[in-house]
DNA sequence: CCGCGAACTGCAACCTGTTCTAATTCTCCA
DNA sequence: TGGAGAATTAGAACAGGTTGCAGTTCGCGG
């Protein structure tokens, strides 16, 4: 655990970083994911991953403090594609339960799309400590950001920094509950204690009840 | 990843052991419970714990399959005292949602104890694999049975095997939501997104969320 | 009491995350 | 253009989880 490094991470830092620099970046992300996709979590051998992207060890140790690292700013593009996308194209239907339920149906299989990639990530969320955290709070304040737009019928907002709280109390309640059950919910899938099929109902029964006394 | 051991795990597994090897056992949890005391996860070195414990390694990875299934194992040692209390002494309020959120108060509390324990625990959790589902799942109908009977305002069962469910579809819902919830804000405090009072809270602002519509 | 197989032990070896170092290569400004 | 300082590299080294093994000890049926 280095105390600082020029984390190449979301949405917080100041990058200033070459052009070539991204490229590196880059090309570690993509071998990770890689080899990520091929075998999970123990596939990702930092070494390889330095050999596939052509770059030194002590290189990939400069962008990223930590094996998890890599995996976290991996999940953290592809949640911000997803708020991209809900931003271009919300859920349509006109109730916030069927709303809510094809956002995490949506979410769920873009993330399970590539199982063993997601069970990596998974595990490298559950297993960062504190200093990722600052990436888990980017995954963590853009969902919320996309189930206060579910609830409410808008489409996300994906241009407002993450930093800016969105939602009344008690739909930040309910996004965090939500949150929280989803995840959970995948880190049961991933160590094995349920299909994903689950995963995916857990959450619409979810739904259901919360909204239960509202619409 | 051994394929088959006789892990001493849990209530599931037909247990056939000596005095003697239950001695070893318990001597090995307890030192991997004190030197997770001290330094969390990184302290639990299985070298250190064989050699607090009077065994070889060799030994600890036959009643053992990874360093997770020690804590796991201990973590389940917990849970089931919970459990034998809640039988004797279950929350007294009329209201269930004050006992609920009783039992969660309790349940953080006698978990985050030993702070250090239980982050190293959570990570274990967390990172185990299908391996040590079964201790997983031993924990989860363990709470679903003291969360239903925190519902209904019952003295908890701690006598029935674990494998008989209890509960209808709705009260199992519930206790899948709040332990989700729960579990995931735990791997939060321990992963240093927030202080260990916002678990607490959260159960409770879930736990009127989610019985809002009902008693 | 004997002898056998299982349980243990001590220890070396292997693997992979992480750290460190001594070159080497870039980048960019004066 | 020359060179200072940052970035990068190859590779060694260290740590701790996990495995394998040869030898020793234990418990128990005969």
């Amino acid at each position: 655990m280095t105390t600082d490094a020029p984390v190449p991470a979301s949405e917080f830092s100041q990058p200033r970083l070459a052009v070539s620099q991204l490229k590196r970046i880059r090309r570690i992300v993509d071998a990770a994911i890689e080899l990520a996709e091929t075998g999970g979590f123990e596939a990702v051998r930092l070494r390889d991953v330095a050999d596939a992207s052509g770059v030194a060890l002590g290189t990939l140790y400069k962008y990223f403090r930590s094996k998890e690292d890599v995996l976290l700013f991996a999940v953290n593009e592809d949640n911000e594609q997803l708020l991209q996308i809900l931003a271009a194209r919300p859920p349509e239907s006109a109730l916030a339960t069927e709303r809510l339920v094809e956002l995490f149906a949506r979410a769920t299989r873009g993330l399970t799309r590539r199982p063993h990639f997601a069970r990596a990530v998974l595990r490298a969320i559950a297993a960062s400590e504190a200093a990722s955290a600052v990436q888990q709070a980017a995954f963590h304040l853009r969902m919320s950001r996309m189930i206060v737009a579910a609830l409410r019928g808008e489409p996300a907002d994906a241009t407002t920094p993450l930093s800016v709280l969105v939602g009344s109390e008690r739909e930040r309640l309910i996004a965090r509950v939500l949150q929280h059950v989803w995840f959970s919910s995948l880190i049961g899938w991933a160590s094995g204690l349920h299909p994903i099929a689950t995963v995916t109902e857990s959450m619409q029964e979810t739904i259901e009840l919360v909204l239960e006394s509202r619409g």
